[in-house]
DNA sequence: ATCTATTGATAATA
DNA sequence: TTATTATCAATAGAT
């Protein structure tokens, strides 16, 4: 795929040998990646290239990939390392392994995606799930809000009472006050002063 | 390279991601091999499909290309030895294990439990993440059940041209057939019984 | 490095 | 799985 049609044979110059090794090593890893994330499969790829520089590339990492290789391979020949430590906790780590994929599958459905293949039934059990899910969701946030409503509240009148202390001693017995009120639903009516409350920092 | 552009990101539909994984796997392969070809490098390349299955290619054999790898890495005793085998796949185990427990917190998030903890504003993403999903999911729906009527009218269409028949056989030509049609909006123009729909509950 | 004419890979489809 | 083919992507050769 370039100007012209080439034989798959040791390119003989050896320029161009490494600008082709270039490019076609960044190609060559570009689509290993492109294959991990399309199909979901655990790659590993080495290059040395001629001249003994060493490039890589894991979808996970190579030392991963390399024990499951490894793994793979002697339990092929059972004779070999009898290490049955290491065989359980590889079929620990392979029902782990096999459990992270479920939830995942399970995730992205709850999140919509990958909906292929589900039956109208199944399809209404996940959109009673949602709704419920999204029902808790907002009476959790609900009950949130009104309660970081009531902690503002207290904070409110905890500074209003302040305030009317500190206008006391500045303006005596003050009935110059007038009561443009802030009231918040606990009770109280008693009239604020926003105007003159002290700088309290508050996080937003 | 087809006859469209693809996003890069997981392929949902598992048929069409192991169509894809075959030939992409083929491809990958094929270029890993080139490579080493033109540019005289030693290459090695393995892929584990998602349902665990092993593929490799080496330009000389894994074996070599994993332990010249590992003598660079300064780590072949510790992938060869067994009892840091054993320790690499405790750590598997656990890295697993964690990926797990979040997967599951999440999950039970997701479903509009555990949401203690939680801040107004991470509450109001997942509320917007499940209305997303939501919609997903009832448009999957609608149009799955669209399918289901279009076929089922077909059906019926089939089994009222079939009694048409043997009331013709029945009656002789018949002239006392009452025409009872039905309709499914695939172009006739029949009268249509809305009182026959199936009952299908629609959500508040 | 950058630029394109070509070849090569592959997504969609059957 | 295999085959086909319209398209897109990679890259050979040139600059």
């Amino acid at each position: 795929m370039g100007r012209g049609k080439i034989v798959i044979r040791r390119i003989d110059n050896s320029t161009s040998r490494q600008v082709t090794f270039s490019k076609r090593r960044k190609g060559l890893i570009k689509k290993a990646k492109e294959l991990a994330i399309l199909c979901d499969a655990e790659v590993g790829l080495v290059i040395f290239s001629s001249t003994g520089k060493l490039y890589e590339f894991a979808s996970t990492s190579l030392k991963s990939v390399i024990e499951r290789f490894n793994s793979l391979k002697e339990e092929h020949q059972q004779l070999l390392n009898p290490s049955s430590e290491v065989k359980f906790w590889q079929r620990e780590a392979a029902i782990l392994r096999q459990q992270v994929q479920n939830l995942q599958e399970n995730h992205r459905q709850l999140l919509g995606e990958q909906l292929y293949g589900l039956r109208v039934e199944e399809l209404q059990n996940l959109e009673n799930q949602l709704e419920m899910s999204l029902k808790g969701v907002r009476m959790k946030k609900g009950n949130l809000i009104h309660q970081e409503n009531v902690e503002l509240c207290k904070k409110v009148n905890l500074v209003r009472k302040e305030n009317t202390e500190l206008y006391k001693k500045v303006y005596g017995n003050g009935n110059g006050l007038n009561s443009y009120g802030f009231g918040c639903g606990d009770g109280s009516n008693v009239p604020v002063h926003l105007q003159l409350s002290p700088p309290e920092r508050d996080n937003d």
